[in-house]
DNA sequence: GCTGATCCTGACCGGGTGGTCAAATCAAGT
DNA sequence: ACTTGATTTGACCACCCGGTCAGGATCAGC
């Protein structure tokens, strides 16, 4: 049985070597759930790209939902903080743009966290409909009325702000997730043509 | 075992009693595919949503892949279709508002197919990336030129057209794909505001 | 070099997986 | 009623799945 972590000081804080373990697991675990979905992927082969058994790999975690759970928790964090990051004291356009090369840029780095979070979505976000009932329906009412405030007072163009924000997420996560079919129909694509683009489209949009 | 469709004229052409068991299989299985993916998903589930036996849903196909080929192929006809009923002849922005609408019909009247193809790219495209090649790639390259064409000649703004066409599928299948995080996050959402905000993008991004 | 806690693994378990097979059922023509 | 072929299924197989367990390495502190 894992030693519970409510003892007093064990090591510090967390011996670093099982830090370094576990974050071993979260990587290989992270490849096989963002290709085969929580289903379809199987904790042997996440295990043997870790470099490890199975039994050992459930030493570190109590279960296969245990990883893709704890795998989930730290995505979700990074997911909101975009979001967050728009200034309503800012200039609207520029901070909408700012929004957008944010979440471009994630999906850039982070590709594999933005396949793990529309593979959960696509299967009916069985594990996550509360973290976005709770987390992300807030942060996007706020972010609407934030918006509509900046149309009220004629600074952006009439959107539907709603629309606007689902348009973003579509736009910026498809370059991740469907890297696979881009690779393939346009070799050549970078992601700074993407960048350029969606810059040339919200400015044409917005600009009242 | 099957009986080889090779003969001459086997009924009407393959009994309509069969072809109707095929159906409900395949209804089945996409219901299962789209959420589970191919390797999440099972026979034994697919069966008996089909409310049948096992081994009769596999007196009528050869095997899981083939009940999963069968799907992709079936969807990938349609999948097709929009791109090439673009009007060379046509008014340019008309023409791919025109692509637009009937992409987003797509994603409303076939939300399961999309799903499907969309697991199918994140899971690495393994099973369709020859139709990807052979199928899409030229039917894009095609249409890239048709836009370039436009563009030089003034009739729509000058932006990159592999980008255009990437965005146009990314805001039509979000619809479908994303669908249960746009019911929790704006469960009022209905598929009217997502024609008129497209609409209103794509007018305001393409028109000269 | 002894000791105790941590780390790691082979062997195993019950249940699920894709797929097979022989036998039972059904539909339809005669 | 009888025959023939298409359809359906229970029983089964080898293998894989998530998870357990008893015991063997390994390492730190003494």
């Amino acid at each position: 049985m894992p030693p519970a972590d409510d003892q007093p000081a064990a090591g510090p804080v967390r011996s670093a070597r099982r830090q370094q373990t576990e974050s071993a697991i979260l990587e290989a675990a992270l490849d096989v759930f963002a290709v085969d979905g929580f289903r379809g992927a199987t904790l042997d082969r996440i295990a043997e790209r870790a470099g490890m058994s199975k039994p050992n790999l459930l030493y570190y975690f109590a279960s296969k939902d245990d990883v893709h759970a704890r795998l989930l928790g730290d995505l979700l964090d990074h997911w909101l903080a975009p979001l967050r990051g728009i200034d309503p004291a800012g200039e609207p356009v520029e901070e909408i743009l700012r929004y957008v090369r944010r979440k471009l840029a994630m999906s850039r780095d982070y590709p594999r966290e933005s396949r793990l979070f529309a593979g959960e979505i696509i299967a009916g976000a069985p594990r996550i409909s509360g973290f976005l009932a709770d987390g992300l329906r807030p942060l996007v009412d706020e972010t609407v009325g934030l918006i509509r405030g900046w149309i009220a007072q004629g600074r952006i163009s009439p959107v539907d702000p709603v629309q606007l924000i689902f348009s973003i997420w579509a736009l910026t996560q498809h370059h991740a997730d469907f890297a696979a079919q881009i690779e393939i129909v346009a070799p050549g694509d970078r992601a700074g043509d993407a960048g350029a683009f969606l810059d040339q489209l919200y400015r044409r949009l917005l600009t009242p």
